[in-house]
DNA sequence: CCTGCAATTTGCGATAGCGCAAAACCGGCC
DNA sequence: GGCCGGTTTTGCGCTATCGCAAATTGCAGG
């Protein structure tokens, strides 16, 4: 089993208030695996086996009805975990996640999750705090689908994106890994029609430039101001 | 303060694997207060305080936007924790309590939960598990949103209501506490018109029964069809 | 029993966004 | 360098649902 060096992972919030010795212990239980650009790295439905901290790359987690539409639930950045079906007591994945990257990630058996927490209490705050923040951004993202329409809901999604994973530029802000007007669509309750309507629109503003699977903020302070206008304050 | 009898609530998730003496320490940190009907337990953007444990009656959690618009997070039932902003490590709750039905409601002090989780790892771990649920349930509500269209969500939404606080009648199931077409609209993201045309529509077809903030459902079968219809399959 | 208010119902446009289909585009691969 | 397949763009009609306004109803007090 490879060795994961501590220094990479120690200072994230997972590992708060872990000492190195734990966090070495911890450390020894995971095994490295890299996936390649679009495979699968669960599916949804699949034996929770398995769950997951993501070093490299990215990963997009979505859910798919029994119809075949799917939704993108979220885009897992360098740091976080993912697949932790075991820590809300569900034995299988509720959602399929696939790398968008060529990514690198740490695995734990499930089965060793009782283990850890019960030795390392702080993994559970730790977790319990994540999971918690999730589902708060998880109810702003119901909020604005009640509430807004799709070019804010749009804006709102790209300038998270942008935070999460922008790539800043002398033009603006690059989102860093390949996405496409469909997955825009699945992360916002729309069609890739429309997205691809809206971001038209923006680029002849000169807001946005982009290309296949790629996005960059060229006016990331005008997005924002699209994002909060509320439905009726003046249009162009 | 006043006296909590252990046995009420040694049984919920929240203390599993709690001894019953340490139950007992738990409890002596808890007040309790009750509630009438329509007064708010907590505002969102108040500093967070306390977290609650719902004994008796029902509490509806809503987030507000900037513009005053609403949207119900979730109805509390008896036994399920609320308020839990410190949990997920904010200082303001996310949402207002408000109670829908006279209640009572059990009230840490928000300081008092690292000392309990230190004392009680189990805590953690149990809230984890809850925290983990609703973040499921939020994402099967974010997924429904996208690929659904407002009867359907309607269905959705009563059928979990039923389920989660139904009370059985010789014909049918009745929804437990007062709750209106705008908490419903709230609830699927469209507007009270909306769901006033299509309960009446199922009230022509026998499927409900419903009055001023009263719901019964007749035919709990025929609305899980109506739930799982595609958009396309044949309507009437 | 009567009155008043809040909840509900319903009609009637208006429209944002969908859905389908076709065309244009862009890269990567052979 | 040219071909192929997936992605994006765009036109056009359609409709589910909204928004507003007015009428109606039912419960809660007095």
């Amino acid at each position: 089993m490879a060795k994961v060096d501590t220094s990479l992972v120690a200072h994230l919030p997972l590992f708060a208030g872990v000492t190195p010795e734990a966090l070495d212990e911890i450390l020894r239980e995971a095994r490295s695996a890299r996936y390649p650009k679009n495979t699968a790295i669960f599916e949804q439905g699949a034996d929770a086996q398995s769950f997951f901290l993501l070093l490299h790359g990215h990963v997009r987690a979505a859910k798919t009805t029994p119809t075949g539409e799917q939704i993108v639930v979220r885009y897992v950045a360098p740091g976080e975990t993912f697949g932790l079906a075991m820590a809300i007591g569900a034995a299988r994945y509720p959602a399929t996640a696939m790398a968008v990257d060529d990514s690198v990630v740490l695995i734990w058996p499930t089965s060793a999750w009782p283990r850890l927490v019960e030795r390392f209490p702080s993994l559970a705050a730790n977790t319990l705090q994540t999971v918690g923040t999730r589902l708060q951004e998880s109810h702003t993202r119901i909020l604005e689908m009640s509430t807004q329409q799709v070019e804010q809901r749009i804006a709102h999604a790209l300038l998270r994106l942008a935070k999460q994973s922008g790539k800043k530029l002398d033009q603006g802000i690059e989102i860093d890994f390949p996405i496409s007007r469909q997955d825009i669509a699945q992360m916002t309750g729309t069609t890739l029609h429309t997205v691809s309507r809206i971001l038209s629109g923006w680029e002849s503003q000169g807001l946005v430039e982009s290309g296949r699977q790629r996005i960059i903020l060229r006016e990331p302070h005008k997005i924002v101001v699209l994002a909060e206008r509320t439905p009726d304050s003046g249009a162009a």
